[in-house]
DNA sequence: GCCGGCGATATTGCATTCAAAATGTCAGAA
DNA sequence: TTCTGACATTTTGAATGCAATATCGCCGGC
């Protein structure tokens, strides 16, 4: 899961005008969102670190946040843990009760319908505005990638084949350059990280067929620079997932019933 | 709607007697991603009103944001004001310069396409969501909405015009129920309020009649629940207003060229 | 006259402190 | 036993303190 990480980390990555830094092949542009966080500050670190905590699960669902032992854990006090708090509440990671600090956020079914009604139109517009933009290079370096994942698929390496899908996706919203929207959807696929994981993981297989027939065609449109085709697609390939993981969610609380 | 934001914070309203903020009835912001804010915690009290208080213009473009001065406007100590302001900077509110505070996020042309663009994205996803699930109650609603705006047009009234014009499309966003989309639209409008205002405000009224018109399309798409039409011409209505704001800023610019 | 260094001041980032609230413990009554 | 309520402990939310950094004002050199 080293992209994962990366992705959401690198989103917070400082602007940074010191133009004697050469940051030369970094691979995603950082997005000119906050300035700070990064490594500069305390704050703009440990946000990153903790939201990879969470994110990867270290965390059960609804478990209450230790602040002290975080603390300790990361080195810091407790001022730019807390500050780092708020802000991963206003991105939906953690809910912040009063007086009783903050909870591992839970998803609940209807959340996760509407997280993925939301990426998918996310996904949508990137891929009618990725097609107004995205150059020869770029359509190749997301066929690379497809080749790849295929190559998962064929060998049925879920982990990589998981790591190379979210890589595609995430390349097209890249090329659509919009820093905005490829902000609001790393910030947003954050949160469904782990289902989404789960929901490919666990599945049968023939989601997993249908899925790389899905791409293909996405892979196709792109190459024709069929914006509006793409975006349905895309926003169709979406949805799938999102019933494949709603139904694994149900699967899951079924298992084990006490969340 | 947020009831419980609303008593808490009239309960606080002694601890902070500010005469200069303008705390308006404003269009309703309570995203219920994170649970505290509001008027529990000094720190959700003051994340909302210093947003506000951004938002609505108090501090120009570019300036920084002055902690000290805050903190005795608003009768609190540093601590949760910073932690207020770490969250608009994730909000993209204010940018974090290390060592060197917070500054009023300027926003250059490309950024007003870039949010265009995605609260684009994001009312066409809203119109497809809220042609499947919006009651008739609420198409009543709206159309009221759009009666009194109609009502502010003929009479030139700009501002209640503008208003009743956010109105509508935050109504047509709640109806699609899905409570992460209506939080992101919300940061995102929060972000372009200003600019969409005076890119209503200072234009040659030949925009606002096509405004109308677009309007017109809109609900009658939304009576007959056509949910693609319908996304189709918001996407198009706010590409409209996209071009509006960015020459209204050229303008802007080319008549106060220092920014 | 303008630019660049230098010390004084102000501001920032983080740690620490403190009061209030929640949580846990346990004795005694029903 | 199980429930209740007082008390001690822990945790939280916010204020304050403090070192590091930036900013401002002044001066001399060019």
């Amino acid at each position: 899961m080293d992209f994962a990480r990366k992705s959401a980390y690198l989103l917070r990555m400082p602007l940074a005008p010191t133009p004697n830094e050469a940051e030369a092949s970094r691979a995603p542009r950082a997005p000119k969102g906050a300035l700070a966080p990064g490594g500069v500050s305390l704050h703009g670190e440990i946000l990153g670190r903790l939201r990879d905590y969470i994110v990867e699960g270290n965390l059960a669902d609804g478990a209450r946040v230790p602040e002290r032992q975080l603390c300790e854990m990361f080195g810091v006090s407790r001022t730019p843990l807390r500050e780092a708090l708020k802000v991963l509440a206003s991105e939906g990671i953690v809910d912040l009760l009063p007086n009783r600090g903050a909870r591992v956020r839970t998803l609940n079914e209807r959340d996760i319908h509407e997280l993925f009604d939301l990426v998918a139109g996310l996904e949508a517009l990137a891929g009618r505005l990725a097609c107004e933009a995205i150059s020869d290079d770029e359509i190749a370096e997301v066929e690379r990638l497809h080749h790849d994942m295929y190559g998962f698929y064929l060998r049925r390496d879920m982990h990589r084949y998981f790591e190379a899908n979210q890589l595609i996706h995430r390349q097209i919203v890249a090329a659509a350059r919009n820093s905005a929207l490829l902000a609001a959807y790393d910030t947003h696929t954050a949160r469904i990280r782990r289902i989404r994981y789960t929901a490919n993981l666990a599945r049968k297989y023939d989601r997993w067929g249908e899925a790389m027939r899905e791409h293909e065609s996405m892979l196709d449109a792109l190459r024709r620079r069929a914006g509006l085709e793409l975006s349905d697609i895309l926003f169709q390939h979406l949805r799938n997932k999102q019933a494949a993981a709603i139904e694994q969610l149900a699967d899951g609380h079924a298992a084990r019933p006490h969340g």
